[in-house]
Formats: C-alpha cells, structure tokens, sequence
DNA sequence: AATCGATATATGATTAATCATATATAAACA
DNA sequence: TGTTTATATATGATTAATCATATATCGATT
C-alpha cells in the first residue's frame, strides 16, 4: 500500500509516466523506499483500475508511447487520508542484528572486524548523503516548493539521525571489544 | 534466508521443536526479526530438506508429535560461514517518512499532531524495551552465557540508539512547527 | 562495426512474509 | 457449562517486492 501512495503524492504535484516516476524516486525517496520499475508499472496499472488516477496515452514515433497518469479526485482524497492517518509502522527488521546476536560465536578479532566493517559502511552511506540534496536538480521546477522542500529535507534527517545512531553505537562496541570488555565465555 | 540463519543460530544451542522457536523468537529476537508461526515451520523444513538440520520425532499422547530438529555439522558450518561474512543490509523502507515527505498538503496544525503521535509511539516502544530483559527468564538455563548475553544486549542498545534517534527528531521537529519555521508555500 | 545508454512499457517467475484456518486434546477459568 | 489458553503441526491463499527478460529505436561512444 505504501507504494501506491507515495506514487499518488508525486501524481498529485503533476502528471508522470511510470518511466519518470523511476527516475523521481530514484533521486527523491530512494533512501527510504526504493522502488523496482516493474513494480511501479504495476502498480500505476493498480491505480487507474481502482479509479485512483487516469491513464492519458501520448504517442510517439519510434518508441513506445508514453502513458501519462493523472491523480483523480478520489485519488487526491485518498492521498489526503493516508497522509493525515496514524503513522503506518512496519515491523522492524535488521538482517545484521542476526549477525549480532549469535557473534558469540565469533573469536574477538573476527568480531572486532565484524563492527569495524560496519561503521565503515555506516560512514559511506553517510558520506553519500552529503550528495543527496543535490541530485534533486532535474525535478527542481516540478516538484519542491519551499515547504515541500522542508519535509524532503526531513526525511533526509531522519536518515543522518539513524545513520549516526547506528555509528555510534558500532563505534562504542569497538571501544568495548578492544578493551576487553567483550566476555570470554 | 535471514530467518534460516536466526533458525540455525538457535538450533547450535540447542535442539527446538518449531512451537518452542516460536516462543523463542517471540523473547529473544522479536524486536528486530519477528517471525511468524507458518513460516518457521516452513522454513524447518526446507533447513532438513538441504541437509542444514535433521528431525527427531518425539511420539507424544493426545497431541501431536513433537519434531525437534538438530543441526547438522553442514548447518553449523554454513551458520559460522554467514556470520562471519559480511553485514547482510537490506533496502531501508520507512512508510512513516513517505507520510512525512508529503506532509506539506495537511495544515500545519494536523503536522504538529501527526508529529505528537509520532513521538508518542516511540515513547511507548521506549518504555517497552525496559521489559524486555526479564522476558528471556524461561530460556535462561539454555541460551545466554554471558558471552551470548553480551551480544544480546548489544541488539537492544541498537535498539534503543534508533528509537532514541528517531524521538529526538521528532521532537525537533515539533519545536520547529510551534515555532514557525515551517514555509507556508 | 559493435556496444552501450537513454527512452518507454511489459510480463513471467520466484521469494519472503503475512493471514486465515484446520486438526486435536487437556486443563484452567468464569 | 462454555470459553479460553496451552500444547503441537500444517496448509492454502494472498501480497509486496525482486529478478530476469522482452520489445524497439536512436545517438554516442569504443
């Protein structure tokens, strides 16, 4: 269901087709939802079915035709409601902390490999952040205005908050291992 | 595969049938993996299915058998080969920030609830992670040595760190929608 | 000359996870 | 008396997401 809403958000600032909708999430959301390009067409095909948007086709020559989608205006009530109901939590789910819990396993210097491995990646994702706000360049006329951008800028904080978060805490277990804090048995 | 693995991790301690991985999951493991009932027994099988586990029926009276299942030394070697390796990431997915990032529709007054309720949820979660060290009594004769048990609480910390993160960005943004600084357009 | 990237949409196959439900009995509880 | 809880495993259905691949053409690069 996310999908289909955060698709509805960006049809409700202007009409895509499924091939832009790649390239807009791919320099907007992608850090928090990617999204597979099948998928999107999928769920665009979704969308209009449910009467959620219209499909306008425009055609062209030597390629396939564009299928540009409109938000309709039970689309536009939909998105309103989503957005204004209660925050749609998932469950959590972190592959590595598999890892953690069962590192007893480990000797003391695979371990301490293990974490530092981890706050490395920590530091290269967030060192690609830095990058992020620029690459929303090709939709600037589109897409933000100064309060979209504000709540785009939040999501992007939201994710340097956990990144650094996660950093620090990989960074306080290396100081443990490395003092010998990590029991031997 | 993930679960397959959390799966192996609990066997290398100790035989289970999949009723007591249930319950083991559900104290253990929950707050950054929760697994469902079918689908651990699904999963037990496909681990004997490739030789990663072997089952031992236990006939019982007026209830169904118990099948408890081993590992095997291919599943221990594959559960030492993964946890050794590195740090599985998966994509990051957030529904909660897609609401964010299309908040600039709502009022501001309906952000700042949105945000409250926000901040509320994560309080709640805070205030449950307090209990989750006395969950595991029932499983404290098998699974944590000290050393395990280091490394369990490291999964909550890392917990914690996040919810702590996420909490405080919250509360920024509150402060900063009562204080105006959100763009009105 | 051949490959690659951009433009554009589409479908088949598979996986991981969830939800609902089924069977069967005993003990505890209201 | 009826309901719930605990014990124990199992399967069918569905969803969300991923991966691979298909079609078709142009322009640019190697």
């Amino acid at each position: 269901m996310s999908l289909e809403h955060a698709i509805l958000g960006f049809l409700n600032y202007h009409p895509y087709s499924g091939y832009d909708l790649k390239k807009i999430f791919d320099t907007s959301i992608r850090h928090f939802w990617p999204a597979d390009q099948s998928q999107i067409y999928r769920t665009l095909a979704r969308l209009e079915e449910n009467g959620l948007a219209e499909m306008e086709r425009i055609p062209q020559e030597d390629r396939p035709d564009r299928k540009v989608y409109h938000i309709t205006e039970t689309g536009r009530a939909e998105l309103l409601r989503w957005i204004s109901g209660p925050p749609p939590l998932g469950e959590p789910r972190s592959a590595p902390l598999i890892q953690v819990f069962f590192s007893g396993q480990l000797s003391d210097e695979k371990i301490l490999a293990k974490f530092e491995g981890y706050a490395a990646i920590m530091r290269a994702i967030l060192s690609q952040y830095d990058q992020v706000p620029a690459q929303i360049g090709p939709f600037q006329q589109e897409i933000p205005s100064p309060r979209e951008h504000f709540f785009w800028m939040l999501t992007l904080e939201n994710g340097l908050a956990n990144l650094r978060a996660n950093l620090q805490w990989a960074e306080s277990v290396i100081e443990r291992i490395k003092s010998g804090q990590v029991p031997k048995e």
